[in-house]
DNA sequence: TCTAACATCTACAGTAACTATAGGTTCAAG
DNA sequence: CTTGAACCTATAGTTACTGTAGATGTTAGA
């Protein structure tokens, strides 16, 4: 017998309890069976499935994206360009998020270089918030 | 005369009206007078608020954060430290989120090289969400 | 066998930080 | 004086969960 209730779903996949209720309810895992007191018993593929779910999520990606990327394994004989792109498209945000807060970073730093302590009407980084023009990185924008 | 309306104030400050409404409504910016047809008017102190919190904002300050430097604005003559502080933590938060963001892009980049093209089920993408042990990188916390 | 502790159930509220909508009023230009 | 843009309030929706209350189910030890 392979039928596992939701709490030990929840230790094997990393998902806390509810998360597994929520994903039934959005659509994203299918309705389990139920033992005769009601509570929800999990086969092997629903595990499989969860695990996806969660690594997917730990890449970043989307809910959305997963479901269009569970789609896909619905459909084993479809080609795979789908997914390739899914994960190019992924991969563009990751870069794009990356340099963006690398900028913020060093804009951060050059706060931090400028402020010499002392009271906060002669702070440089509150002066730098009240007027971006201080700023030398480009994160607004306008 | 200085006094603007809402949708001014949004423009200026590259803020929408509604989110101009939403701060108030959360107390991050003050009731301003109203017009005798009951329309919000601004004066200048509100619009450098504004983009105080704007800038902060684009930074990737939290609210409450935002909040806490906005307190500090309004006593002067405090020593600035708790405003480093927050810089500080707020570039190390930067710094982690840069560092698992580019162990990411490193998996996603093996994924992508291991694909060979041909159909879902023998495609190396789906292989890797389904089996987190074919990862690399630490992107779990197990 | 009873009972205490723990797991599970449903349904709903809350989180961050807005954004959008509906249905109404005010304002400014022509 | 009319028309259309801008404004008003109140409320619901977004993403991806997380937390809670109050009821029921399950299981291990006395």
């Amino acid at each position: 017998m392979s039928e596992i209730t939701i709490g030990k779903v929840a230790k094997i996949t990393g998902c806390k309890v509810q998360t597994i209720r929520y994903y039934e309810q959005i659509g994203l895992l299918p309705e389990p069976a139920r033992s005769e007191g009601n509570q929800r018993l999990y086969n092997q593929d629903t595990v499989k499935r969860l695990t996806f779910i969660r690594h997917a999520r730990d890449l970043g990606f989307s809910l959305q994206v997963v479901r269009n990327l569970l789609d896909l394994t619905d459909d084993p004989e479809k080609p795979c360009d789908e997914a390739t792109e899914i994960v190019i498209s992924q991969l563009e945000h990751i870069d794009k998020r990356i340099r963006q807060l690398t900028s913020l970073k060093e804009e951060m730093r050059r706060m931090l270089n400028s402020c010499k302590g002392g009271v906060v009407s002669d702070c440089r980084i509150i002066e730098v918030l009240y007027d971006h023009s201080l700023c030398e990185t480009q994160h607004r924008e306008d």
